[in-house]
DNA sequence: AGATTAATTGCATACGTATTCATAAACTTG
DNA sequence: CAAGTTTATGAATACGTATGCAATTAATCT
């Protein structure tokens, strides 16, 4: 495989040493302009690129970013994923992607990323295994944990704070006069979804207002069966608050084929702020999440990581806002 | 970087060779039970990885497929993403992912993939000038143009047969008694959006119905925009072909803000078959692109040809089915 | 110009693995 | 049991690069 051309092939047509054609292209190091021309010119005329598995292995660093994916049925995940292939690109990084369909991250599923020892970690939307995680921190490989926190407290997350998110839409819900409302969770075992479950209910009942909790799965199948069940059980609540937004269309269309109209019978109102929550047909009221400035401080954490490893730990949390359209 | 844990000091702690060690975790080699004991039980004890860019300096093979993507805002590509990436880890290799946001995919887009030898490509959706896939001829890299042609015949790509599905949708419109048309393109220079006009379009001439093509991209806003204009111009026809899915969605919601009764006033037909062109508020007549059975032409196409590279051409194109719901 | 310093270059080596070759051990077989 | 045959093992080497060190050249200063 491989075109065959390497650096001492340069180096004989350049008429320099194969240390001068690595230098030329780590670059950091001192080249006179005339051998770096000649190297260059040499090295364009035989197609040479370097190899960056001998690059790697003498470095012992690795310019891969592991990105653990699961659910990429939910919008919200391709913009994920764009963001940080963007950015990381522009670092002059490489995105090695696995997409996990476990519903616990399992240690196959990733051992792969060891096996290429990436330079950094990022589990999207996943939860996993505390025994998956200690095996990059054993070999100092920086992980963050994208939308979704775990209990312990030793690893480094970043997310949308949405303990205080959940309290404002409990709060404008209330203020929009509802006077009863459902909950419909994500996945139950998921982080994201408990803090939004807990902040909504807690303004709740601090205020006094009743409301029902119903479990559901983050998808819109998942959303549209909830809302029915509870449509048929005649429990219709005077606002729906959905864990996301994929579920929230999928409640939304629920009651639209009850016929029942949003927002004067019911409100409805998501979570996200994915692409389609705009469409007109939909027009639902949500809870942005500022997901370019998680991606950057994502990013931001991984590369300061992988230039001086810390360990650092802790719960990065971004203010999202409330997008009111029409279905409150 | 890493844990520092390499084959010598496995097989001091086993009392064996390197060698050993080394033929233990690669497999194929003769090794007796015993010493495959001792080294699978010190590897264990050690945490021991084989390091996988050692391994591909030595074999000049790698295990990772370059997977370029562009618009991954088209809920198609999601699905896509998840069978190359489930397909490509069982069979032990691993994605390397790449995004781009040029119209023309650019040389340094794809660069990395160069950098890192990958064994194979697939470019998804894209267009790209062909010296960008010569280059990997060059190295012969074997390249798979997925969902997406071009006019020289020089290489191999896997798409769905759109010629042919495009005069069946054709011919299931005019069945329907539909006397007037319009075609909604995709992005004008892809192949897809050409071959689906060509094919909608030569049936109709060849039944003598009359239609109109309208030019758009592939996107929701553009699809909802082109059918406002078409509205507006009081040129409704009677059923629009729209050449995807996510286009044909603005498009029946611009329908529908008009109020215009889909099926009975105009029809729509979409292409792709994505799940939410089974949502009931959609419920979109459409053609379903056999995405699981294209993935895999295309990782057997590039399985074949990592073991033996013959370069082979052409063009696979697996059949579709209508899929016939509410909006015709 | 001569002396001192800085910049550039080449040589040799190491990274961690797979693999050839030679050698030793374990079986087969008549 | 001896001769032959298969199987298992270790020593040594190569992959393509980065880098410390020594040597050379260029630049600067007095």
């Amino acid at each position: 495989m491989s075109n065959g051309i390497n650096a001492r092939d340069v180096a004989k047509l350049a008429g320099v040493s194969q240390s001068s054609v690595s230098r030329v292209f780590f670059g950091g190091a001192s080249v006179s302009e005339k051998t770096r021309k000649k190297v260059l010119a040499a090295a364009e005329e035989l197609g040479y690129v370097p190899n960056e598995f001998a690059r790697s292995l003498i470095t012992n660093k690795t310019r891969l970013i592991g990105l653990v994916m699961k659910g990429v049925h939910n919008p919200f995940y391709p913009q994920v994923l764009q963001e940080f292939t963007t950015h990381f690109n522009e670092l002059g990084y490489t995105i090695l992607f696995v997409h996990t369909n476990h519903d616990e991250i399992q240690k196959e599923d990733i051992e792969m990323l060891l096996h290429y020892h990436v330079a950094g970690v990022i589990i999207t939307d996943a939860t996993l295994s505390l025994k998956v995680i200690e095996e990059f921190k054993n070999n100092k490989i920086p992980v963050v944990l994208f939308n979704r926190k775990v209990e312990e407290p030793n690893f480094f997350s970043v997310g949308t704070n949405n303990l205080e998110a959940s309290r404002q839409i409990a709060k404008f819900l209330i203020e929009k006069g509802c006077k009863d409302m459902a909950y419909i969770s994500g996945a139950r075992n998921t982080s994201t979804s408990i803090e939004r479950e807990k902040g909504f209910s807690e303004m709740l009942a601090e205020n006094k207002v009743p409301y029902k909790i119903y479990h559901s799965d983050y998808s819109y199948d998942g959303g549209f069966k909830t809302a029915k069940e509870i449509i048929q059980a005649g429990d219709i609540p005077s606002a729906f608050f959905v864990a996301n937004d994929i579920m929230a269309l999928g409640v939304l269309d629920a009651l639209r084929e009850q016929s029942i109209d949003v927002p004067a019978k019911t409100k409805v109102i998501g979570f996200d702020n994915i692409e389609m929550a705009a469409w007109p047909i939909y027009n639902l009221t949500t809870w942005e999440q500022p997901i370019a400035q998680m991606a950057k401080e994502t990013v931001s954490y991984i590369i300061s990581e992988i230039e001086e490893y810390t360990d650092r730990i802790g719960n990065i949390e971004i203010n999202g806002e409330l997008i009111e359209r029409k279905t409150t």
